[in-house]
DNA sequence: GCCATGACCGTACAGGTTGTTCAGTATATT
DNA sequence: AATATACTGAACAACCTGTACGGTCATGGC
């Protein structure tokens, strides 16, 4: 039962020389699905799973870390589990007079920035905020106006998330297709 | 050198009973911190860095979980590493017919639709999506403006972000203060 | 056609880590 | 004073990781 397993044919031909930039495979893909949903299993178990050698999980996930598409591993925080009940979104207008950048440094000192970019259209940069409530959340705010630069924010409040932060659905269109699990084993 | 170290002395005075729900002490904090600049060390290194026992951390680390403060341990997907450069901001008018959650479904179904909000004010969702280019940017927005009941969709793009998605200073000021690196040893 | 290359497989080994259990100690609550 | 909780330190077997090796196969240049 040595070489029964078929190997992928054509391999080489989608990520050796060329598209190797945003290259990822099925095989990528499948593992990304993998660790998303069972993240704490090892290479190990990923191998098993995936059917493939522990060596070529290892490689897979080094070039997928090398290439910055898996950016890290960290812990995944609930603000609301921490008590931060309330997120909203607020525009800022800005004072152009020296860019956005000093601002952005001081709106990074403030813990309940939870996200910030500078955008196009009617304002000037986009941030995501937490608060405890509706009643912190006037002085989160109030902190943010106080930001030197800042001309004006508009607050909007996020009462429901349908959909939950996720790249998934993005890994499988990138990877072409059904990503479930393992073929056998 | 056994008992060299003083304990912690009021810790059951902020976790035992009251501030059980949101509580984070000190400790959970460090091991928060820890392991969101190196994810992939392990228990064992995580209790030597901290100080602390190997089931301490063992025990923290479960009832973050359970508590639901630590979500998962899933991979960091980078979009822009998958070729989706572009990050953009969708508010969504939607006809008030059958409320929004038929209108979420539709979006959870396109990939590029990162997250998707119900908010206050001038519209009626707000949603993070990603796209391969401006150009694609257009084909992804007509996906979404083709969803039923969607009747405007008014786009902002990001331009660059200052402020990466964090929760590490939310998790500081929970904790308390300062969490830096390790004690002893 | 031949060979170098890159990706993969299967195997092997040492060393570290995990899951688990246990008794012992300190602190706060009753 | 008794109890419950949290932490320590130690121990054990089972397992996993990092690493290296030789072997196979398909691709692409010579």
């Amino acid at each position: 039962m040595a070489t029964a397993r078929p190997r992928n044919r054509s391999r080489r031909a989608e990520r050796g020389r060329a598209g190797e930039l945003n290259g990822i495979d099925q095989l990528d893909g499948r593992l990304i699905a993998l660790l998303t949903d069972e993240p704490r299993i090892g290479v190990l178990e990923c191998s098993r799973r995936l059917g493939v050698a522990r060596g070529t999980v290892q490689a897979r996930l080094d070039r997928l870390a090398e290439r910055g598409v898996i950016r890290g591993f960290g812990p995944e925080i609930d603000p609301s589990a921490l008590g931060y009940d309330v997120t909203a979104f607020v525009t800022l207008q800005i004072r152009q007079v020296r860019g956005h950048d000093p601002v952005a440094e001081r709106l990074a000192e403030i813990p309940e920035v939870i996200e910030a970019h500078t955008i196009t259209g009617a304002g000037d940069m986009l941030c995501r905020i937490v608060a405890r409530s509706n009643q912190d959340l006037q002085r989160v705010i109030d902190q943010i106006v106080d930001v030197q630069g800042v001309e004006r924010a508009s607050t909007t409040i996020a009462l429901a998330t349908p959909v939950r932060q996720r790249t998934l659905p993005l890994v499988r269109s990138a990877a072409g297709g059904n990503l479930d699990s393992a073929p056998r084993r």
